[in-house]
DNA sequence: CTTCAACGTGGTAACGATTCCAGACCGCCA
DNA sequence: TGGCGGTCTGGAATCGTTACCACGTTGAAG
């Protein structure tokens, strides 16, 4: 049994590969045969199907992906495009995503676009351009979903939400979660409650806001002039502000941090400044995190059942593929935690130090 | 002006797309023009250029990726493969070669193998199959890494080696950070130390069990019974082995955790059981997590460099990917991070109680 | 013995982009 | 006027795979 010969690419670069071609020469039939006998699509006797597999085997035959979707102008891969790989909220959101969709066979195209809108809309061309067959993305703008949606791929927003009516999204109950975690802090007697959140445009610290702010109107306090301090995504610029919000003669009595990069930058100013919580400050965050239950005390904050987002997305994607239909916006809960950070106010300075 | 008249694949359930030959007809030349037009290799009068720029434009045309790869028999994308994405350190091995890669016109394919070698081979075949410029991958064996090599594909081995000499590897110095954390611990009098690691199979675990012994035997200290457990990676597996481990009426004086995942867990578990750090318990951990500098006290820690592993092995990969060569093994260092974690032994009970 | 269906197989034309090659057209110089 | 080099363009082949179609071959039914 002689090998095939192996085409050189004399003079390219490139080293050749195994081709169905050559899979088909040395199993003595035609492309077309290999190809019907490889896929399982079509007639092949069943004597020269295992020839066929036994020689892709042997030559160590690897179909090729371009050629295939070139061919189908389908791929079995979708985009996945989230802000930032390192904040566990979008690595879990991506875990979850990526779980369901191995199971269904999907290949995932990740980028992480580190919240740009420039990324974003490079991202969403290279989608384009692989001819995925549908893409997840925690949005930045509008722009890339549009750009998308335009060209008939079928996108669900994730966590945030640009295009509402022009595709599906999953999303958490911001606006709610928001409200019941402000109202806990009035309920324990809290006025000067600010809330630090990090880009009032973004649909996410628009409605925490929004629920920050509903239950400070239905208690009737007035948001004061500190009430909302809006900070970007840079850890300098936030912990500048969260310095000189914490060091105000007139401090709040509470803080509610709007995510959880925001939270650990305020809790390690605080810890710094030797505010002790919850007896100088209570503290709430949105997005629970790991180190939240590990600090002693535990931070109260509301827990994103991020895995369990991105699992929704890549289902709800899965579905949309397979038909179109009207958009859907999905909204799931996030529970109340409570943990020690928050305190009754005027129980201040009332227990012992532990530290200076 | 008329629109160019889409092709409508009737039956065929994939919408058409624009494609070359659609913007080379708006534009009144050939398709090898718009081509050349297009990506600005060969001649195209000006004229022409910024019409079939203004086409394409127009039209909303995105080339098509595969069929360019097809044609050019290369991608500008690189597999990356993870174990898991939620654990920070890939996630920031992710961050730190996806800056690089991005940087140098790569896209990245990236994918969790959740550390399973059957997931893994079955990136491995994905990645081949789209003919990726080349591989970053967290081995979980040798299989895959073989299987890319074979086909002539650039691989680097990332945090693990199990391919010495086949392909290049950035790791980092498990065998010397684990010992100076061993020494430290021996320093402080700490005689009965155990390591819990995750797999002695991997070469990460292995590096650092051969640390810890290294610096047990530089001190004269016999390995006891009880100086190594390994416990996998299934939480409740380590829930179930550390617990057991710091209920024993002997247990040790100090614990080495040698991960993040496994650190979490001890410290949790240690809380749990009433143990005080580090009047009951020394503990130290491998790789440095945010929370370790959150909780009180911190935990003694070696940091690993993940973004900077990430980005050596993209860089490394992307210099392999323009000549070959001798394969080259980079070894990064991790600094010894000092927190309260650790004391002297002896000082035991000398502090006073602030809970049951 | 013909006819017909079912089974297997190979040829060929796509999929969309790129690239070589041949050739058209221009101006310029001898 | 003929030739020549430079500029610019379109035709055609190609990358690897699949799908359609047409053509054997076989066995069984009429």
């Amino acid at each position: 049994m002689t090998h095939a010969k192996r085409r050189t690419t004399a003079g390219s670069d490139v080293p050749a590969r195994i081709t169905l071609a050559d899979v088909a020469a040395y199993a003595g039939v035609s492309r077309s045969t290999a190809s019907r006998a490889l896929t399982g699509r079509g007639y092949a006797a069943p004597e020269v199907k295992s020839r066929v597999d036994a020689a892709a085997e042997e030559l160590g035959y690897v179909p090729d992906a371009n050629a295939r979707s070139l061919k189908a102008r389908r791929t079995p891969t979708v985009g996945l495009l989230v802000s930032d790989l390192r904040n566990p909220f979008y690595a879990e959101v991506a875990a979850g995503a990526g779980g369901v969709l191995r199971a269904q066979g999907y290949t995932i195209l990740l980028v992480d676009d580190a919240g740009s809108e420039l990324e974003e809309m490079d991202a969403a061309r290279t989608f384009l351009a692989m001819r995925v067959a549908g893409v997840l993305l925690t949005p930045v703008s509008a722009a890339a979903t549009q750009f998308i949606v335009r060209q008939g791929v079928p996108v669900v927003e994730i966590d945030r939400q640009y295009c509402r009516g022009e595709c599906d999204a999953v999303l958490v109950d911001n606006v709610t979660a928001a409200r019941d975690l402000t109202r806990h802090l009035i309920k324990l007697g809290h006025r000067r409650i600010t809330l630090i959140a990090d880009e009032l445009g973004w649909t996410t610290g628009a409605g925490r806001a929004k629920g920050y702010l509903q239950a400070l109107a239905e208690a009737d306090r007035p948001a004061g002039d500190d009430a909302v301090v809006s900070c970007g995504f840079d850890p300098e610029r936030i912990e500048k502000e969260v310095t000189e919000l914490l060091s105000k003669r007139r401090r709040p009595t509470a803080v509610f941090a709007a995510n959880n990069l925001v939270a650990e930058i305020v809790w390690r100013q605080a810890t710094r400044l030797g505010l002790r919580i919850p007896d100088d400050l209570s503290f709430v965050a949105f997005d629970d995190s790991p180190w939240m239950s590990m600090v002693q005390p535990g931070i109260t904050t509301v827990g994103q059942p991020s895995v369990e987002v991105g699992a929704r997305a890549a289902r709800q994607l899965v579905n949309r593929m397979g038909k179109p239909g009207r958009p859907r916006t999905i909204r799931l809960d996030c529970p109340l935690i409570e943990r020690g950070s928050t305190a009754r106010l005027g129980r201040r300075r009332a227990s012992s130090r532990t530290s200076s």
